[in-house]
DNA sequence: CTTTAACCCTGGAGGC
DNA sequence: TGCCTCCAGGGTTAAA
């Protein structure tokens, strides 16, 4: 499923193809998304000029003169550039025509999001879907101080905490697991629990995981948004924990545990992981 | 305010 | 081989 990194690396890989150039077309084969696709927006963009392409947290957004396009890739979707006239698969639903670059949003789940938001509606970061999002892990204001005034006041188990992404953002289920092994942190820990040493160990292993993922997301861009790559294979960063329950802990072979939190699976080593 | 549960959807896995 | 059931999961939203 797409992480921050993944996302990251869609947004480094298309950035080139779009900045500066006209979308001649948008096509929307299939509207019904996570929210429905607005309508008329192929109209509304047709001709346009892409300006910038950015992100906040797991959005992809496509800034325009006139507002900016937010694209979010669910958990199953991928932005792929193609070539015009390449065969339509089943589940791609929305393409950009820049030309002899096509970018196509591939998502059998339809999970994720092509949305628009106008410039005269205000400022983009009071869109409802941005405005609660919390500070970017890169951003040099993530620092343990903030993650520790973040997760006062909770008594949800630190690992929900973190997927909540109000506190930072871009930290899903895989991340959320691997960076608290990472920190040595039990993830049923109440968040208010988590003192301020731990906290800063926690942030740095938040940053180190991610930063993991996107050098390994730098080495198959390529692969990853042209049309080469194999749509849904996202990185396979080397886990420590998820998804290896039973198996023994790289750092001291006791059995890794698998627990559910909020009706989501973690996963932590017994005995490097304390609460 | 915080916390919990339901929901959107499809593909894949497992049971029979 | 085929059909049925269950589950995963990001993130919003309604309900408690």
């Amino acid at each position: 499923m797409p992480e921050l990194p993944e996302v990251e690396t869609t947004r480094r890989g298309i950035e080139p193809l779009v900045t500066g150039r006209a979308l001649e077309r948008l096509v929307v084969r299939e509207p019904r998304l996570r929210w429905p696709v607005p309508p008329g927006m192929a109209e509304h963009l047709a001709g346009r000029r892409v300006l910038a392409c950015g992100r906040r947290g797991k959005y992809l957004l496509l800034h325009f003169e006139h507002g900016t396009q937010l694209v979010h890739l669910g958990m199953s979707g991928s932005l792929r550039r193609v070539d015009p006239g390449e065969p339509v698969r089943r589940h791609d639903h929305v393409e950009w025509h820049f030309g002899e670059a096509v970018l196509r949003l591939h998502d059998p789940r339809r999970f994720g999001a092509v949305l628009w938001h106008a410039s005269d509606a205000g400022p983009l970061q009071a869109h409802p879907l941005l405005a609660h999002l919390g500070v970017e892990p890169f951003d040099p204001a993530f620092d343990g101080a903030l993650l520790h005034r973040g997760l006062q006041g909770r008594s949800v188990p630190v690992k929900q905490a973190l997927l909540a992404g109000d506190i930072v953002v871009g930290v899903g289920n895989i991340y959320a697991s691997e960076s608290l092994f990472r920190a040595g942190i039990h993830p049923a820990t109440p968040a208010r629990r988590v003192s301020r040493a731990r906290c800063d160990r926690l942030a740095a292993a938040i940053r180190a995981t991610l930063q993991d993922a996107l050098d390994a997301g730098g080495s198959t861009l390529r692969d990853y948004v042209n049309s080469s790559g194999e749509p849904g294979a996202y990185f396979t960063i080397h886990a420590a924990v998820y998804e290896r329950a039973g198996q023994p802990c790289r750092r001291c072979a006791a059995p890794i545990r698998r627990i559910v939190q909020g009706a989501r699976a973690t996963y932590y080593c017994p005995r490097c992981q304390r609460p």
